[in-house]
Parts: structure tokens; C-alpha cells; sequence
DNA sequence: TTGTAAGCGTTATCAT
DNA sequence: ATGATAACGCTTACAA
């Protein structure tokens, strides 16, 4: 590949005059006109490595979500990739599956590389990774899940509101036994929404009812075991508010293989869109987060903090919406 | 940040003792030992720009997708991540948006930034952004679509075979005038489907019909215009073979707003997994590529080409395979 | 086994 | 405005 220099050469200029050419220096239009053809001539392409070690700066993100197969972390990484794009970014994809080794070799390679910046939805309730990409002075973006005593940037859903409306559905709807299922406690999204659940049916002057509380993992089989778990229960639930979307269809597929009717023995509230929410029937009420919004706003935000490694860390929460299908509403 | 200078004054050695002992040359244990205790201290990581300027070769790959949010594609990436982190690599995932432009683009990032080799699936049936990758001699994988007038590797789905058997399993169903939504006739996955329809057609001693098949474009609202237009035409099919999963959904939105029943009024089988095609009423029947499989097969082939960049290009087709399901079985 | 020094392809400083 | 050259942080001959 042709480097600075072979261009230099044919174009008989000094490689700083083909630089400033490259970088937008102040040249004699002669002199510049004779690099631009000799660029084309020879395909160059300035070595982004070198340009890199000598500027001390990368143009890549790392982007280090739980899980790429689902849905909400690709509509967001869709929302974080244009955002990159524009501001001439590239975004280098790491998943971590929800393990916390993946994701400190993924945090170890973004500081080996020298990234420009992180964004990351922790797959582990502690700090200890996203301190020591700020010990290192990598700027970082939390999204979707916060992080205790963590002094970061962090873009959320406001999955408290979320939660309560969606359990306020079920109330108004005339359910009598709303059941939760929600994720492991450590993380505050599963910690919020359950919250919102608690507060929403208080509200209703209802008393909240542990046995009808399950914390599984945020997974598919997790979803389908406390669903039968809370089916064979003391109390049976004649409703459910399922903290996320993968929950939900684990939670389908048990009420499916139980023979029980959707909404007719239990009513089905979901939370996180579902991309084929109103292809199953019946179609099922979800709430949900502006996933795309929340990517762009954190990759916004990434941009700020490099720009501006020094100022306050920001935390903006996105509303959530309701969707109402036919999975929690009493026709008759 | 701390450099391999630093490590070297602290543990009293030359750069080069350091640099051996990261890499595994031969050093006495005891300078080794200070080494280490020096890096620890300083909490010292590579530069991995400046390794790669200098080594001449990066860790990194660019994945180059149509469409981050199908399904297909997230599930093939799982499986390149998995042999790109167990090799080393990295995985820079691009999405291209079938826009040939973007795809250009990330061409071009990919070449500046040396990366060490690139899986692509092409979202031009035009050979150039490969032409130009191969003439910079940057290894390149084709997964999903072929390119004609390409000499590199490729790893493809048998979409021959797959829709051979869709068709068929709809001709021993009983159905009568039997459609076809494929995708863009210059894609070589919608020309090889269409093909193995024809051909299950010609094999069962039926005409083909024209006026039963259409292209579209391979996306949601191109398989919902598609099967409209069928609907519409001078012979009705009473059922659908659907050449991907996002058309499927449009065929299936089109059919559900015609209150047309499945498999009652249409049979319909779909090309690609659907998440939920057991959550659907009816269940989906599906034509189902391995495609965790085939993300790992191109990565190990990327592996082999990186390490061997003169050898014959290989081209690898998975088999698929049916999975029968209520869209298409005639019950009574 | 260890150290010295050249060089990877840029950009930026400093003369001119 | 232009050119010579040092420097970015590493690996690797080559010498000792």
C-alpha cells in the first residue's frame, strides 16, 4: 500500500505539504492540485494506525451491550451507530452475554486500543469495570442499567413510571392477583421496575403480596420458570407485569403449554417492545422504551464527554409509553 | 498512560527485555519477575496502536451487514464473535443499511484503518467494494450472498435445497396455485430460491405460473405490497412461499388485514427463522438456515484466509432445513 | 540472555 | 507557504 511518502514523491512536494493537503493546511492551489491527482493515481489512503499513534486519538467506540440477540440492544446500537457515523466514529461491537469476564476483556481491549470512548450496559452490578476505564481517563456512558456510586454519564429508561402504568392497567383493568416477574435484584432496572410495580398497586390500596414476586434473570427460561413457579404457588396469579421482553415470551410459552388463555385466566403486561407484538395473538401490551432515543442520546453524550472530559456527569432518563393490545384487556 | 519505557526504567531492563517478556521471548526468570511486578505496578497495558503500526497488522475485523436489526444477521454475528474472540480479534460490526454508499464506506474505514480482514454480506450485487478490498490485499469472506465474477471465499445457505423443499412440502399439502414472494432478481439468494421452487414445481409435473411469482425487496413492506398484488391478480394462489423472514411479516400483516385465515384460505411457508414462530397462532412453518453456523464457519474461513492468502477461495454452502409448523398444514 | 537502535506512517514543530 | 525532522510506542535485527 502506497504510504505518505510515495505520494510526496510523484507529486515532488514534501510529505508535510501532502499532510496539510490531507488535513486541510493552507497550500498553493498548484501544489495541491498536483497531490490530489497523485493520491488518486497511487489509491492512497492515509494509514489510520500511524495517524492515530502520532495524534494520540482513535475514531472508535467501543459499544459493550448483554446480549446483540435482542432486540432492544440492536434498535439502540442502530440509534449509537448513527450518531457515530455522522461524527466520524466507528463502533466496534462487543458482546458480552451478560458475563462479567466478557466484559472486562472487552474493556481491557477498548484501553489496549486506546478507544475514543465506551459505551456500556453493565452486565455486572459492580463498579469495578467502568472505574477503571475512568482511572484510565477513557470517557464512558452508562445506558439502560446504572451503576451504584459509579460517577459516570448514564442515559435510562424511566422504568419506575413504566412499571407503575403498566401495573395500573392491570388494576383498572379489574385483575385481582398482578404478579411480577422481574430481574435479578443487584440490577437497578430490575430494582426500579419492580418498584413501580410495588407503588402502583399501593396506590391502588392494595397490599403488595411477596408471593407473588419472582426475581429471575432477565431471560428467556428464566421467564418460563417463574411462571411456573407462580402458577403452582399458594396464590395463583390472574395477572403478570414481566420485566423485560425475552421474560415475556418465556412467560408465553409456559401459559401456552399450560393451556391457559391470554387474557381470559391471566392478563400479560410486558415490558420493552416486542418486534412481533402485534403479529401473536393475541397481541400483546407492552411498555415501551424509545430504544433507538437512547442510543442516540448516549452516543450524544459520549461526544460531549470527550470533548468535555471535565464537566458534570449527566443523567437523562427517557419516558416510557404504554401499548395497549389485547394481552391485558377484559373484553367482557 | 504508562508506556513500555516506563515498565523497562522501574523494572531496571531495557524496552526490549519488557517487550520479550509480553511477547514470551526467552528471559531469566528474575528479570522477568521484576517485569512483571513493574507492569502491575503501573498498571501498564500495550499500546496496541503502536504495536500494530509497528507489527504491521491489527486484531480487528470489520462485519459488514445489511441490517443489524434482523434477526438473521444478529444470530450470524454471535457466531463470528465467538472465533474472532477466541482467535484474538475484534469484531467492528457495520451496518450497511442495504445502502450500497454506507457499505462503501465502511469499506473504506476498514482499509484505512489496515484492519486484518473483513466478512462481508454484500448489499450490492455489484463486485466492487469486494474488488477494491482484494486488490488492497485485505482478506475478505462473503457470507450469505454471492457476488458474481468474485474470486474469494463464500458461505452461503443451500437456498436451492431450502426452497425445493418448502415448495414441495406445500405441494404434498394439497395446495393448488402456490406463489412466490422472492427478493431482487440480482441478489443471487432470491434468484437461487426462486430456482428451487421452480424446480420442486417442474418435479411435482406442474407449469410454472409468472403470473404467481414477485420480487420485492427483501424488507417488510415489499413482502406486504407483494402478496396484495398477488391477491389482486388474475389467479389467486391459496398458498405462499416467502423468500425471507422480514417479507414473511408483511405476507402475514397483508393476509391478517384481508381476515384471510392460515392456513385455511393460504398456506404460507417463510424462508429464515422467526423468533416467534412458535408464538404466532398459527405457528409459522419456516425454512430454517443454521445461521450461528454459518457466522462461525465464515470466521474460521476468514482465519484460514488471513493465514493463507494465496490459497483457492473455497465456497461452502449449509444445509437448511424445514421446520413444519400450522401456516402450511392442511389440517381437514 | 540482554541492550541498542532502526523503523512502522503519520503529524507537528521549527526553520527557511 | 514549504520542507526537514523529531516524535508517537512499540517490535525486532543486530551486536555484545
Amino acid at each position: 500500500m502506497a504510504t505518505i511518502y510515495d505520494v510526496a514523491r510523484r507529486a515532488e512536494v514534501s510529505v508535510a505539504t501532502v499532510s496539510r493537503v490531507l488535513n486541510g493546511g493552507s497550500v498553493d492551489p498548484v501544489l495541491a492540485e498536483r497531490v490530489t491527482k497523485a493520491v488518486a493515481a497511487l489509491r492512497y489512503r492515509p494509514n489510520l494506525v500511524a495517524r492515530s499513534l502520532r495524534t494520540q486519538r482513535t475514531r472508535l467506540w467501543a459499544v459493550i451491550i448483554s446480549d446483540v440477540r435482542n432486540p432492544f440492544f440492536t434498535d439502540m446500537v442502530r440509534g449509537i451507530e448513527d450518531v457515530a457515523s455522522a461524527e466520524g466514529y466507528s463502533v466496534v461491537l462487543c458482546n458480552s452475554d451478560e458475563d462479567e469476564a466478557k466484559e472486562a476483556d472487552y474493556v481491557d481491549v477498548a484501553l489496549a486500543e486506546r478507544m475514543a470512548g465506551v459505551i456500556l450496559s453493565p452486565s455486572s452490578y459492580r463498579a469495578a469495570h467502568v472505574n477503571s476505564l475512568a482511572s484510565a481517563g477513557c470517557p464512558v456512558v452508562l445506558v439502560d442499567r446504572e451503576l451504584d456510586g459509579v460517577r459516570a454519564d448514564a442515559v435510562l429508561a424511566d422504568n419506575e413510571q413504566g412499571a407503575h402504568i403498566a401495573t395500573k392497567h392491570l388494576v383498572e383493568q379489574g385483575f385481582e392477583r398482578i404478579a411480577c416477574v422481574t430481574g435479578p435484584r443487584e440490577y437497578s432496572t430490575a430494582a426500579q421496575r419492580l418498584s413501580g410495580y410495588h407503588a402502583a398497586l399501593t396506590e391502588a390500596g392494595r397490599d403488595a403480596d411477596e408471593s407473588l414476586v419472582r426475581f429471575a434473570d432477565f431471560r428467556e427460561p428464566g421467564g418460563h420458570a417463574a411462571m411456573q413457579s407462580l402458577l403452582d404457588g399458594p396464590k395463583r396469579p390472574d395477572a403478570v407485569f414481566v420485566a423485560n421482553n425475552l421474560m415475556t415470551i418465556g412467560v408465553l410459552r409456559c401459559l401456552t403449554e399450560r393451556r391457559l388463555s391470554v387474557p381470559g385466566d391471566v392478563g400479560v403486561v410486558g415490558f420493552d417492545e416486542l418486534p412481533w407484538a402485534e403479529l401473536v395473538r393475541p397481541t400483546i401490551t407492552t411498555v415501551g422504551q424509545p430504544t433507538y432515543e437512547e442510543g442516540r442520546v448516549a452516543a450524544e453524550a459520549l461526544v460531549r464527554r470527550i470533548k468535555n472530559p471535565n464537566a458534570e456527569p449527566t443523567r437523562t432518563v427517557l419516558p416510557t409509553h404504554l401499548h395497549v393490545r389485547e394481552s391485558s384487556v377484559r373484553g367482557r
